[in-house]
DNA sequence: CGCCAATCTGAACGCCGTCAAGATAATCTT
DNA sequence: AAGATTATCTTGACGGCGTTCAGATTGGCG
């Protein structure tokens, strides 16, 4: 009830963009992003090599189609986390451990993500306009007691969203094992670390305790 | 005097591993990450597609000496940085901005040397033992004021070096041309960052300027 | 119904990583 | 010094990749 499209093959197959965007998200999911070539794509959705040609002038366009689905799931996962209101820092911290949690657990995705987004040498345009990186500045700008400047805002904001991808592509390095059992667990490991970071501290009311 | 051994191609080449290596390095810097299939690196080296695999079992084995070279460099480059010692707080964004600097100028290495962690979920353990790692973590245990405990430091060191990593894969995106200007050059912008990032607050002295 | 444009297939190109078989040269043994 | 052993390199092949192109198929529109 998942591969391709079994039932008798349909003349046209109707909608073949989205069904090529599944196959590709399907393939990652099970086999990681080595695994993912524009065939095997193809043949996940029941089609022949060229087919996708049609709908994508390129693998990296279709690449761009999955990591762009991406984004909006992040951008889901951190309106959620920002839901569930704590204060001024817990809320950051909260931020951060939503973002990362996220990559763990869709690493082939969000390791697609970034890489379209290396490419092009830039984040996606949609982030800043009213995405999840502008999620972030407005939890920074909400918590900060007025006196940020607009410069301020922003490089708090890419200091957090670094410090954010940092954490992101490492959490699942061996190293961190026996400190993420000494400290309870993986969240707790990546709580601490976010307060390491002493993050925000300019922008941040501080509560000194 | 840089292509192949061109002179006369001796018998058996004396010795193709270095030699691999550093054609791989070149075209890395030439032509990026994405020319740099083993045939090519064969081909710059002026053996057959075949030659390497008597001294690298693999692709990756050979990306890995490559790796394995720039974790060294990148080691001397924090090195010199931690040599032009400034004040605790001043210390580490040296340290940080240097580091970014090595991300900067060498793209294609660095993208290399990530690569390889990531295939292996794990940084090299050289790094943990007398590597770049521990400058790090040297240089926050010097300027904390004897309050660090054993897992204080190790995890405002994984925070450093997390929000290091992160602005390191995106210190050439295009959105931060605009404020780079702003604060006048890169560096500039470097810095402003990692003194938004409230770096080690937990566990260096501060400054409270 | 007939035509056009969109969609899909099949076959091909050049590239890739890798391997097995054979040639060649350095080294070791005696 | 000569022969045997081993390390090194080449040739040729395999399957898989991204991509293109000519031709078949089909849906929509007049």
């Amino acid at each position: 009830m998942s591969t391709a499209t079994v039932e008798s093959r349909p003349y046209h197959h109707g909608d073949l963009s989205r069904a090529l965007i599944e196959a590709a998200r399907k393939i990652l999911e099970t086999d990681g992003p080595a695994a993912l070539s524009l065939r095997a794509v193809a043949r996940e959705a029941g089609v022949s090599p060229a087919a996708p040609y049609h709908h994508f002038k390129d693998k990296a366009e279709l690449l761009d189609a999955v990591a762009h689905e991406g984004w909006h799931e992040l951008d889901a996962a951190l309106s959620k986390a920002r839901g569930e209101n704590n204060a001024a820092r817990d809320q950051m911290t909260n931020l951060g451990v939503a973002y990362v949690c996220f990559a763990r657990d869709n690493p082939a995705l969000y390791r697609v993500m970034y890489d379209c987004s290396r490419d092009r040498d830039a984040l996606p345009d949609q982030l800043k306009d009213d995405g999840a990186y502008c999620q972030v500045r407005d939890t920074i700008g909400e918590n900060s007691g007025g006196r940020a400047t607009e410069i301020d805002l922003e490089l708090a904001t890419i200091a957090a969203w670094c410090a954010g991808h940092g954490l992101a592509e490492m959490i699942s390095f061996k190293q961190f094992a026996p400190l993420k059992d000494l400290l309870g667990g993986e969240e707790a490991f990546l709580r601490a670390v976010f307060e390491h970071l002493g993050m925000f501290a300019k922008v941040i009311d501080q509560d000194p305790a």
